[in-house]
RNA sequence: GGAGAGAUGGCAGAGUGGUUUAAUGCACACGCCUGGAAAGCGUGCAUACCCAAAAGGUAUCGGGGGUUCGAAUCCCCCUCUCUCCGCCA
């Protein structure tokens, strides 16, 4: 959520700001500062009434006091006819402030300035490369088929179990996906400063608003069921990123200064709904309705947000790097910038047999976007509250990054050869029939 | 799922319709005192919003609704916590 002082005080800094999103959203700030005034304007009135009210009350008590029930009672008369317009003002300006709010609720980050103005993925700029594309003697399969031949993801019966979109995997697959999380938890706990916790898989929709997933995309996601209570429904709902309950597990505190940064890493898996998206690359492990994630949460100063988002990305790099795999890291553009963020990263891994980069990570700094939506803050030494950057990214997404690094490893006789990193997690050197 | 008891500020804890402007204690900060410290004394110490600022005002005692001129206090609904019972990995 926007600072609606900043709106009030720089409408068109605010204005400018998101329009480079491309959305058409910095439409509504005119009807925003409408309400907002309308709503102030409602306060400012009711506020007076209540305050003669609240003496007017004091002194009936006196006068009950004193015995003096004529006048107590003519008070009394009054403001009953008072209450009944306190009341009526109330609700206007109860009414105001919520439209306010579901108009707040849907309006996007601000670009950081340093973002470049784009509209698509096409204008993202690379900014570092990092290896080189594999060179096969071969035509390098793709993931499907070495999943098929070495048997390590069933995809057929992992449709008849759930439908499409979701995965099985089997033996050595089963095994290189959870020696994958446990490499990179060890990695980022053990290397890079981050406290391992393991979340709620469900998690109740005031996180997904606290992060910026709901309202306005709130046909992406699983709501659940708890048996035929369908009247539950919507109480509940799947994670769509380990993001959604880490970084709400400081909502609606307030946090010492002495106790920032604050930096998490979680391994959770991932439900998406990806409505809309069905028949676009839907073959193998790139768009699937569940995937394995390690995510990395900060919370962190404002003055370290920027400072703070640089070494996320460095910590998503590693896994990449130890993994002996060829990627390259771009910056989002306006128009590619997800909802909440205002800055991100992507890293995107090279796979041989897809003969594309795919995204396996998108590192961001919210700024305080998602810390005023979950009411979290610190408190500074000199005791004033203020509210922290929150950062996410991921470190990184599992399904793609099996893609990557099976397609990368793969060798001529269709055996897969296990990086030296993820030996020790793997127990053996290689992937064969 | 059943029965009972609870939820008040950073913590503890009083407050059952009107000087409560939420007492008191602890913790914390600052000052006095001291050679220095402890103790003692004094002052301060929730959050948000309205107001250009100040002064002031409004709201918040788990959440929502109601009764009343007035609610932490009375009524209704919900959530959560604790104790016991049942079921369960």
């Amino acid at each position: 959520m926007l600072d609606i002082k900043l709106i009030r005080d720089q409408p068109d800094f605010a204005r400018e700001r998101l329009a480079t999103r491309g959305t058409g959203d910095e439409a509504c700030i005119d009807e925003l500062l409408k309400l907002d005034e309308q709503r102030r304007k409602l306060l400012a009135e009711v506020e007076t009434l209540k305050a003669r009210r609240n003496r007017a009350s004091k002194e009936i008590g006196a006068l009950m006091g004193q015995k003096k029930t004529a006048e107590a009672e003519a008070k009394k008369a009054e403001m009953r006819e008072l209450g009944d317009r306190i009341a009526a003002l109330d609700k206007q300006a109860l009414e105001a402030g919520a439209a306010q709010d579901q108009l707040m609720l849907r309006l996007p980050n601000l670009p950081h300035e340093s973002v470049k103005i784009g509209k698509t993925a096409a204008d993202n700029p690379v900014v570092r490369v990092h290896g080189k594309k594999a060179v096969f003697a071969f035509k390098p399969k793709s993931h499907v088929e070495l999943c098929e031949s070495l048997k390590l993801v069933d995809f057929a019966r992992a449709t008849k179990l759930s439908g499409s979109g979701f995965l099985l995997y089997t033996n050595w697959g089963a095994r290189l996906e959870r020696a994958l999380i446990q490499m990179l938890l060890d990695l980022h706990t053990g290397e890079h400063g981050y406290t391992e916790v393991s979340p709620p898989f469900v998690v109740g929709p005031q996180c997904l608003e606290g992060v910026g997933q709901f309202p306005k995309f709130k046909d992406q996601y699983y709501g659940v069921v708890e048996g035929d209570k369908t009247a539950e429904m919507g109480k509940l709902y799947l994670v769509p990123t380990a993001e959604t309950p880490v970084a709400n597990i400081h909502r609606e505190e307030i946090l010492k200064e002495s106790q920032l940064p604050v930096y998490y890493c979680a391994y959770t898996p991932c439900f998406r709904g990806e409505a809309g998206a069905a028949g676009v690359g839907t073959r193998g492990m790139i768009r699937v309705h569940q995937f394995d994630k390690v995510e990395l949460i900060k919370i962190v100063k404002p003055e370290h947000g920027y400072d703070e988002l640089e070494k996320m990305v460095a910590n998503a790099e590693k896994v990449l790097q130890l993994l002996g795999l060829h990627y390259r890291v771009v910056l989002l553009c306006t128009g590619d910038l997800g909802f909440a963020s205002a800055k991100t990263y992507d890293l995107e891994v090279w796979a041989p047999g897809q003969g594309s980069y795919l995204e396996v990570s998108s590192c961001s700094n919210c700024e305080n976007f998602q810390a005023r939506r979950m009411n979290l803050r610190f408190k500074t030494e000199a005791g004033e509250n203020k509210f922290p950057h929150l950062l996410n990214g991921s470190g990184t997404a599992l399904a793609r990054l099996f893609v990557a690094l099976i397609e990368t490893h793969q060798q001529a006789d269709g055996s897969v050869l296990i990086p030296a990193a993820l030996q020790p997690y793997f127990k053996a050197d290689r992937i064969h029939v």
